[in-house]
DNA sequence: GCTATAGCCGAGTAATTTAGTCAAGCAAAC
DNA sequence: GTTTGCTTGACTAAATTACTCGGCTATAGC
């Protein structure tokens, strides 16, 4: 599991899809807008997440991407594994340059680290990030309307952080 | 924080210094044939280690690298930032493109994984990989004689991993 | 003092990866 | 049948990583 700006574009568009999904589907122009992603890049991801069926399509006119799982059921780490190449969990075990049983011993370490960044980022629903971005729009419209059935309709919200200490994960 | 194979060639490479410097320091060329690193990027590498206060240097003939420290004492999140170009901590607030507060969102989710790396990685220390390595080469010598206080003349440990699955995280 | 050893340093380069573009389609709505 | 918007694959630019190279400095031992 790799966690560049890939991973974190394709996180931040998913939660963008998910905001604004009530009235059918969301085009990738809209969330190339919003979240100031480039449309072809986003082109390329979003066949990702579609073909690992996190988002399902509608062609022509009045298309665009929907979810196709509730919120909560679709974890970060689903999100990043789609988005980046097939996960070949080759371990120490299966390589060719883990030659010498001790090589295993570093890997151990870095093995570990992985499985607890895994597991975190399994624990982080969308859902939860929905949550989140909802609350810090606006706090006090959250208690009292239900957003999931009305347009959003204030400014887009720009969820995309660019921010210089990247998180960049290989798992 | 960075966790390349900067990084893990620089774990690895602390490793087999503590594991060696019984007897005096020990040189890079040495490191150098048992890891299979390439002694040039050692030598940059130690520079910065030492300039972190992580090992220190002895030149001339006979000359090489001791631990600066007590293996306890070093984790392997110091050895990792040391190798790293000095973490700006720039978050989400003084960064000019979080412009928007929403963009923070997603940014908590980066910085709280970054956190739980950090918090686990500093929590390992050299010395839990060193007795690691020793055990898993020689588990019965081990527990008859202190490896610490003579040479290690069986074939060298090769600890360095160069498995496809790249641990690789900024924090 | 000479010489060999081994650390020290900075600039430069090769390879890989990331991020993104481009172009040519295809499906569905109107 | 035209427009919208997804689909695909190949291609490119930029950035980063992982090195190499060359020349230098300190020190031990003869």
């Amino acid at each position: 599991m790799k966690l560049t700006t890939k991973g974190r574009f394709a996180v931040t568009a998913m939660i963008d899809v998910a905001l604004n999904n009530h009235e059918g589907p969301v085009t990738l122009a809209e969330v190339s807008e919003r979240q100031k992603i480039s449309l072809s890049y986003l082109e390329q991801l979003f066949g990702k997440l579609r073909r690992h069926g996190l988002v399902e399509s509608v062609r022509g006119p009045g298309g665009g991407y929907n979810l196709a799982k509730l919120p909560a059921t679709i974890s970060v780490s689903d999100v990043i594994l789609a988005v980046d190449e097939p996960i070949d969990t080759t371990s120490c075990g299966g390589e060719k340059n883990c030659f010498e049983e001790q090589q295993c011993l570093t890997h151990h370490l870095w093995a570990s680290l992985n499985a607890h960044i895994f597991t975190y980022l399994q624990g982080v629903s969308l859902e939860s990030l929905v949550d989140d971005a909802r609350e810090r729009k606006s706090p006090s419209i959250h208690v009292v309307r239900d957003l999931r059935k009305e347009p959003f309709s204030e400014r887009p919200l720009t969820l995309n952080t660019h921010v210089p200490s990247v998180v960049n994960v290989t798992v």
